[in-house]
DNA sequence: GAGTGGTAGTCTCAAAATGAGACCAGCACT
DNA sequence: AGTGCTGGTCTCATTTTGAGACTACCACTC
């Protein structure tokens, strides 16, 4: 099974050493690289990577590829992705300025390792339901 | 077991496609990539996973373990992970009775990939931090 | 036998995040 | 003169989350 894997590769001594190894001195709670994985594990902000790595967008363009999402948190979910620097944010001067957004060589660097989970979601969405229901009807 | 995890298949002809990729036919908002990618997204679900992939924990301890957590969103996170399948909930028949959580063998395949963003992370919290100090220098 | 503490939660209320939708300015086209 | 497209912002209702009190049970101490 997928799980031997951990150990070996990884090497992990005590995993939340690693999550939590901070300057601050062992507060888990302001710990940077928690602080990392929050700032991509909002709503949208994988979607949108996602989206952004095929290639550029522009504004409308996202807001029609990912029908349910707000423009209120496009707009702000963008924000929050160019501020940590995974996105870039171009105006051009045309008539009705638009506004392209792209991924920048940090975003690409995150999408990596971000793409290794969408895949596994790719292969394993069926067991995940097939979770869900085997708890509910558990439940009932 | 269904767990499938192979280092294959990196050639994403379109990766929106991937993502996307569903039975109902086309409609971006209920995919269950998504839906899995969400599922796991949420603010406290990836630290539990992580701290569960070192060893089991009690309630108690997780609590402990993660501070700023209330026990409200400990018992409902937890919940949730043991439904989409990632965790086990296990109760003693102690004399107060203890309930120990760990991860299933779904829950440690979802771990490898997991784990490939935090190592992301904790490679690059500086940069992400650097590029928010710069964005905010920017805007102010 | 009264108090104290630890177990894993639930319940209630306030605060924060999000969703839904109206509104904006500017220009092109009809 | 009206309509539409651009990328937003603003307001308000709903949903989600946080903070903290509260529960039942038992063991242990005083």
């Amino acid at each position: 099974m997928g799980v031997a894997m951990d150990s070996k590769i990884f090497n992990l001594k005590s995993k939340l050493e690693v999550y939590k190894a901070m300057p601050g001195g062992g507060n888990f709670a302001d710990c940077p690289v928690r602080d990392v994985i929050q700032g991509i594990s909002g709503k949208w902000s994988s979607l949108l990577v996602m989206a952004l790595a095929e290639k550029p967008y522009r504004f409308g363009e996202l807001r029609r590829l990912v029908p349910d999402i707000s423009q209120r948190m496009l707009t702000q979910t963008l924000y929050d992705l160019q501020r940590d620097g995974y996105v870039h944010r171009e105006v051009f001067p045309t008539k009705p300025p638009s506004v392209e957004y792209s991924l920048t060589d940090l975003g690409r660097s995150m999408f990596a390792p971000l793409q290794m989970l969408i895949q596994w979601a790719e292969l394993n969405h069926y067991a995940v339901r097939e979770a869900r229901v085997a708890f509910d009807a558990a439940q009932a």
